[in-house]
DNA sequence: TTACATTTGTTGTTATACTAATTATTTTAA
DNA sequence: TTAAAATAATTAGTATAACAACAAATGTAA
């Protein structure tokens, strides 16, 4: 192959190996009946993890934009998953909640969303692990603006 | 980190910088004036290399699945990059063809997106490229069918 | 040959991704 | 303090992504 085709060979690994670990996530959220997508529940565990957060916090943590984030707060307040509430200091923004059933979502959610990411991992050493983070976070700086 | 959620850790790390490549990528067109996507892209390049195909080929080598594909081949019919022609032994299928103007649009355009292609992997060396693309299919393979 | 299964492509629906433009509010600077 | 700039969130438009259901054509087995 030519030096430069090579190049464009693993984008092209790589976008579809994305691909397809959101799409086994996916599939087996819906086999579980889960009513939320794999997006809904990052912004979920943020939540759970770190309490009340603003949507542009909540777009940061996740790496998506502002837009996307203002659609995936609207589905999950539809659920009732999560919940608007004014921010005390700046009436732009919303602190945004889990709401007692989103609380308890999460929790009855984990350990099986653990086994599903845990699942693209076998056969893969803890050197390994290493190596993959290093590359990745070296092609994320290198595209950085 | 707890041992289970590093996996967690790893997929979102993984679709994070599968985002960002596809981003650099699609700004890196635009700003260029180019009126293609880079999914968009990657059908004429397959067409180029390797001649007329019909959607369920393109869908196969490309990792999509086929209303993707028959989108994407109605938006590159509408800008006239390429055509479906009828297929001489199945009726239920199309040849697609780049068109003239495709053609030249994928020869102008190559140079181009080899150095996009290329920007991603500064500083990483042959082994980790190697290294990269081998855990990249241990996961696709984990998560196969 | 007929009935059934498979293949190819399309349409519909929902969700994410990005851009641009807009509103409301807050911050900054003259 | 007032005008301009910046920020938080939304809306609109276009393009993927995945899935289900479907039509038309082809293949296969009795």
């Amino acid at each position: 192959m030519q030096e430069a085709q090579k190049y464009s060979r693993y984008s092209f690994l790589l976008d579809r190996t994305a691909r397809r670990v959101k799409q086994y996530a996916k599939q087996r959220f819906r086999e579980l009946g889960w009513s939320i997508t794999v997006d809904q529940w990052t912004v979920l565990k943020q939540l759970f993890d770190r309490g009340e957060l603003n949507q542009r916090e909540l777009a940061d943590l996740t790496f998506k934009d502002h837009p996307t984030m203002t659609r995936i707060i609207d589905l999950l307040s539809t659920k009732e998953l999560i919940i608007r509430k004014a921010h005390p200091d700046d009436r732009r923004s919303f602190k945004i909640a889990l709401t007692q059933s989103g609380q308890q979502l999460v929790e009855e959610c984990l350990p099986e969303v653990q086994s599903i990411r845990m699942k693209a991992w076998e056969n893969l050493s803890e050197s390994d692990f290493k190596e993959f983070k290093r590359i990745l976070d070296s092609i994320y700086d290198n595209l950085s603006l």
